[in-house]
DNA sequence: CGGATAGATAAGTCAACACTTAACTATGTG
DNA sequence: CACATAGTTAAGTGTTGACTTATCTATCCG
């Protein structure tokens, strides 16, 4: 299963970095230049750069370039491609659930009666 | 930021491999032994349960093993940590997009009372 | 123009990841 | 017991990830 990179790869992918996410809960306080984003780590501007680019392709921020300033911010859209695929499985997994309580007591009504 | 492995590092690292999710999608619809896990895949047994062994680290599931088999299932708890995180970014993002839109309205009012 | 500031690109290193094959350990079953 | 089934462990390989330093390109400011 390697090298096919879906959407949601890359999603999770670039969640999984505690820098990149430092950098988005950044991001959800309000847009942010790429030296401000850089600031709290010791880490080489390269370094957060790489960050920010997998962060955009992951489609999880944008940013524009005005002057020498590049703007970054987050893109709650992305967000939520990833809830979604969180809140379906739990869903099924509750509705199986659901479905199996359901079961049990079917049988044992039919038990009562039988009895 | 090398090495740091917090539970949502983890979590998302477990969640950004399509077989692994493949193989929580089929856990979401109730549990499975390994080798119904591997049965979709074309992959080696060891591939399968190192795959296992990272969701398993993650939370994202339970097993126990009766007789020879192993069986697993998925652990909803894990999967609402990751959403909640993700929740609160978009969360924060939004409550911000409010308070500027109510600045923006003030401003206009004032100046209207000002015109 | 000249120098500081903001960011970008290239190239290299070391560790982690996603596999593989080979060999091994139970646990059932005829 | 013999043989199959279900899973496990060990060890190795090629690829990707997370950095680094060095160098380079705008852009703004005096």
């Amino acid at each position: 299963m390697i090298n096919q990179s879906t959407t949601l790869d890359l999603t999770f992918q670039a969640l999984a970095d505690p820098a990149r996410r430092a950098m988005l809960e950044r991001l959800s306080t309000g847009p942010a230049s790429v030296s401000e984003l850089a600031r709290p780590f010791s880490m080489s501007m390269p370094a957060v750069l790489q960050h920010l680019a997998v962060l955009e392709t992951a489609g999880l921020t944008l940013s524009h370039k005005s002057g020498r300033v590049r703007t970054c911010e987050i893109n709650p859209q992305a967000l939520s491609t990833a809830q979604d695929w969180l809140a379906a499985r739990r869903a099924e997994w509750e509705h199986r659930l659901d479905r199996l309580e359901a079961y049990l007591t079917e049988l044992q009504n039919k038990d009562q009666g039988n009895g």
